[in-house]
DNA sequence: ACCGTTCTACACCGCTCGATGCAAAACCTG
DNA sequence: CAGGTTTTGCATCGAGCGGTGTAGAACGGT
């Protein structure tokens, strides 16, 4: 019926994120964008309306892959609820590692976000907000589990041990980006499994 | 011998300090300086030389004041050195709430600016480097006078447990931007000084 | 083979950015 | 009060920004 696309909107919209991932949301312009994915700034904003508008997509992206990551290890029956926990840790150190940019970490797209965006930019604020909802709410059913199995021995609300848990993962990307070191990195997911296991 | 300034160095760098800090640096324009400044951008050239030597000042002001503030708890040798590092979690939970901004916590420009610019800054990332190595040994010294007092048992080495406590403070710093309740942040203190007295 | 529709390439828009030039104003020194 | 020096107010600079208009290329349906 008509020309069809010669890019995949799926591998742009990756791409895309993983450039708003490094450089932050202000930092990286539209001719930025449209060098990395190899397009004429018209088919972007074809396909995405907007800068604003993609980067809506890319961190909703962001938010999908992340989510669905954490909830296989967080649903993973098959260890003990402490062990998902310190599994979770396990895995964001190794995603840094592993998305690595010219010798440095890129921390965490909802973590860069936050800090850069949520004070001004209600849409954004309003997905950061229901992500941390729904990661507090699965922290704490494992984190309830943990209790009930008798492996997280904290006897403080889980709700706060869910809260504290993802500032300790929130800490773990700021220090990632600011260049720690992997073992730093480490060393600071097993002091916070203390105050889960004390 | 010459016409004086009209207006406070020390009081510009301040004000312009807390708007890259509410505001981000790319989010700063130097326009938006100078009417929060209420200085004509002349004036704010004459006496800064250019936004990025200003954001540098300002930033260093920052790390000043805050390192000034750590340190007078850190060194207050009235209390255990637990309580002066809960001391310093409650300074900074209190401060968050001290500057506020239309109902939205300002987190912290040391870790606002790592986010945004250690990555691609290397002026920058050396001031927040050398901050960071400065922050690291002063709470390594306070972890280590609590191990030999006893007040703070963990096993772990001081040097973890310091990272430890300021990966912490960052997701501390990180959540009150994402718009974290004054009760979240104080249970996520509490429980983070779990793993040091475990 | 042609038509209708969509996509692509390129030029261009108005605006804001960081930064500068210049002349008048304001001060201290002698 | 005149000379020398710095600050100030205003205009302006080139570059880059996000976004658009348009003409033609590339397809699928008939």
């Amino acid at each position: 019926m008509a020309r069809p696309r010669t890019f995949d909107e799926g591998i742009a919209l990756d791409t895309a994120m993983r450039l708003f991932w490094r450089k932050g949301y202000e930092a990286t312009s539209t001719r930025d964008l449209c060098e990395t994915l190899g397009l004429d700034r018209s088919s972007v904003y074809n396909a995405f309306n907007s800068k604003h508008e993609l980067f809506k997509r890319a961190l909703t992206h962001y938010i999908e892959t992340t989510t669905a990551a954490a909830t296989e290890i967080l649903d993973d029956h098959t260890r003990s609820p402490a062990d998902r926990i310190r599994a979770l840790f396990g895995r964001i150190i190794a995603d840094e590692w592993a998305n690595r940019h010219e010798d440095r970490n890129q921390g965490c797209l909802t973590v860069n976000t936050t800090v850069e965006l949520a004070g001004r930019d209600p849409e954004i604020a309003a997905l950061l907000d229901r992500d941390l909802r729904h990661r507090l709410s699965a922290l704490q059913v494992v984190i309830g589990a943990g209790r009930a199995a008798g492996d997280i021995t904290s006897r403080r609300d889980p709700a706060d041990l869910a809260r504290y848990v993802n500032s300790v993962i929130a800490g773990i990307r700021v220090a990632a980006r600011g260049g720690a070191g992997r073992a730093d990195l480490e060393a600071v997911a097993e002091t916070a499994m203390d105050a889960l296991t004390r």
